[in-house]
DNA sequence: GTGGTCTAGACCACA
DNA sequence: GTGGTCTAGACCACA
């Protein structure tokens, strides 16, 4: 499966899921129609109480991100991967950027931190590459 | 004062605080020997309660950042410039670490995120820079 | 259970809770692995105030003598064993020199107090005794 | 002068000060009709705040080991000799059983904690000795 | 005025 | 059920 829970990072578990999924979706690994695991299976999986999962796909029904088939589980929804992408984006600005607010009223400099920022990102990237693609070049369609 | 909480950025308050005044040593705005401001003063400015403040500088008096006298408040230890630099780069560099990790593994490319780092630089360096610093390659047009 | 508050030694009661968990953990009362009574079931059992009690457990984790299983409590650090029974005897030896050295300052002659160390030592062994051992020289008709 | 202050020991100032006064009464280095040093004297070779010997004086009034002579200060009263001997003896006793039961109840053997103690006593005698006296076998009077 | 300790009680994430 | 965080407010020693 594609979730990982990182315990220290400070994001509460059942947000890391529902960020998770939603970027699952936004990277068509989830796509429409597609079932979730059921909240069982993820809870093993991830070795974590399955009040936690379902937490976070009440969360994930609550944005109509995903919606129930009657004693089947999980869908995800029409519609979704278009507001995916959109959330996954702004998601993700938003915490890098309450990060480099951080590092910036810190006192670091913005060619500091660029440093920083591209260290982490070659090594990281090389292990994340290994993992879930090669030709690293291409998907501009999903830029928005 | 140069302290700023946000509520919302998921970091507990009493660890942002316990963050920025790293900082501000780290930043020679809180100079070795200096007195950090009062547990009553900075609740107050911080519109905060006393105890939350009083548990932070606990934190950094544990961890020999700073030291009591007795009836007269908190002052900056010597040796603490060189650990709070360390200390801001590590925090820093992990917070990022973190926030890039997740984006690549949302399926962003290392790119577009370099990208999104940049827009947010440039914008918010634009803003911290009017206090700061002068001689920057960042676009004042942008400042919001 | 084996903590026990005395409200009028001038030890922080939360103090007093770290030094005695700490002793627990050298003794193998409590062993690695093992969890801790939880906050407030040890609050209600020594009849103080929860806070209290994670005050105490706030400083063994800073200290790595405990950590947190999400949703389910502490348990003692694997290597907290040799770090207690470290930290037992120089917690005791510091307090013991600490009034000793008061004593001596204080104008009695040494052989002095090693007579009032005796008694009490005597005195108190007999009524810790029944419990943690049994081979031992003092006079068990002195219990009190 | 006679006193010393330890900033970390646990005792507050005002109570060491207490003590310290009622020792140097036992040990007759303060006699019956003596003045004690004025506040003011006293709170600048201890650098402390006049406040705290001011707390310690009224201490030793209430008590009646000391009176006030209008406008000249503190003297020591008549009978306090024999009521300091024995607050002497019963405070150093009660700290050091204080001391002791925890070490025990700490699951320190007997025979350990002698050891300990005499280690601290044969290094602290030596220091002490050095100062405030040289034949050190006799005052068998002065115990109770 | 300063920080340190303690109580009381709320709400949250997680099991 | 578990601990973690936060608020509110009291009292203490010390300056």
């Amino acid at each position: 499966m594609f979730f990982s829970i990182d315990e220290s990072n400070g994001v509460a578990i059942y947000e890391q899921i529902v960020r998770q999924v939603t970027f699952a979706i936004a990277d068509e690994t989830l796509k429409v129609g597609q079932m979730l695991p059921s909240v069982r299976a993820l809870s093993i999986e991830l070795a974590i109480n399955p009040n936690t999962v379902a937490r976070a796909y009440q969360d994930l029904l609550a944005d109509g991100i995903v919606e129930t088939l009657r004693g089947r589980g999980l869908v995800v929804c029409s519609g979704s991967l278009k507001r995916c992408r959109d959330q996954r984006r702004s998601m993700i600005a938003e915490r890098l950027k309450s990060a480099l607010t951080e590092a910036l009223h810190g006192g670091l400099e913005a060619d500091d931190i660029r440093e920083i920022v591209d260290k982490q990102l070659n090594k990281l990237d090389g292990s994340v590459a290994r993992i879930s693609d090669a030709g690293n070049l291409s998907n501009p369609s999903e830029v928005k």
